[in-house]
DNA sequence: GACAAATGTAACCGTGACGCTTACAGATCG
DNA sequence: CGATCTGTAAGCGTCACGGTTACATTTGTC
């Protein structure tokens, strides 16, 4: 797939706001979750939202919150939402159309990659955001070492 | 995956070495086919021969074979071989620890990725070598416009 | 209405990965 | 010996991407 983190990024964003169901979350907040910039979280909640993942609220008390209760958002249609769909890569140039090989491979290597993104996407589909949430809870029950990032009264 | 082509090029080599079988190709000739720089080959081709895919013979007359049968070289092994181990990428920083989401998803989402690559590497392991070779030799039966990169009579 | 608090983007930078190329050392056959 | 190949090291150019700054826009609150 991509070798981007822009993936991780999205599951971890969601977790988040799964977690904090039906409140309007910052990307402020979420940036000091993820450790990063709050632009880079917009740029992320953005596609996110062009996918029907996540609603937004523009102005004074907005912020960002799930679209779709958590168990109906499986890690596939993340994994699809962030455009990850080119796990593999081609050839750069056209190969020698002389050459039989040359000639036929990128069709026979579009086969399989295709199906390999296929398989790959069934794997991650099996998984929703509301079971990555309810790992968490639970490993946070197991070791509650940590508060909540906001300073609200943690538990 | 990785986004690279190395995967490709990798096997648009093995199928061309799986075409002449037993014969020596040199680095040359593939670059020809895959149409890029005999370096690049020779790169990829150390790599498959440290997995044990290929040998090669140094020196005059020398060049690359398949060590294996195709039907024994899976594009799983090659994939594998090719060191694209990491389809994903995490996070670049520690997301924030006094977080819940954040001190956990790590450990989520690598289990995550690990049990996608799984899938991906299963789906991969289905085709061999020899399979990508029979498709090909099929496809230009039916579209005998291509001649062989050696110009020694295609058919 | 003014102001503060958010999102939404555009623009740019630095970095890292990767393929390409050149160059050269070493091995091997004739 | 000389031609032919592999094996590598080194450097280059490019591209994708995360990070950052800056700013326009929207919206709730006083």
């Amino acid at each position: 797939m991509a070798a981007n983190c822009r993936f991780a990024f999205a599951v971890h964003i969601l977790a988040v706001l799964g977690l904090k169901e039906k409140e309007d979350v910052t990307s402020d907040v979420l940036a000091g979750s993820v450790n990063t910039n709050p632009v880079v979280i917009r740029r992320i909640v953005s596609t996110l939202q062009q996918a029907g993942l996540v609603a937004t609220a523009k102005g004074a008390r907005g912020g960002v919150k799930l679209a779709l209760a958590p168990e109906n958002i499986s890690l596939g249609a993340v994994y699809r939402a962030m455009g990850s769909p080119q796990s593999f890569s081609g050839h750069r140039h056209e190969p020698n159309q002389r050459c039989p090989v040359g000639k036929h491979i990128v069709l026979v290597l579009d086969e399989v990659f295709s199906s390999a993104q296929a398989a790959l996407d069934d794997a991650l589909s099996r998984r929703s955001i509301a079971d990555v949430v309810a790992t968490i809870s639970l490993e946070s029950k197991a070791a509650p070492r940590a508060k909540k990032v906001s300073p609200r009264r943690a538990d």
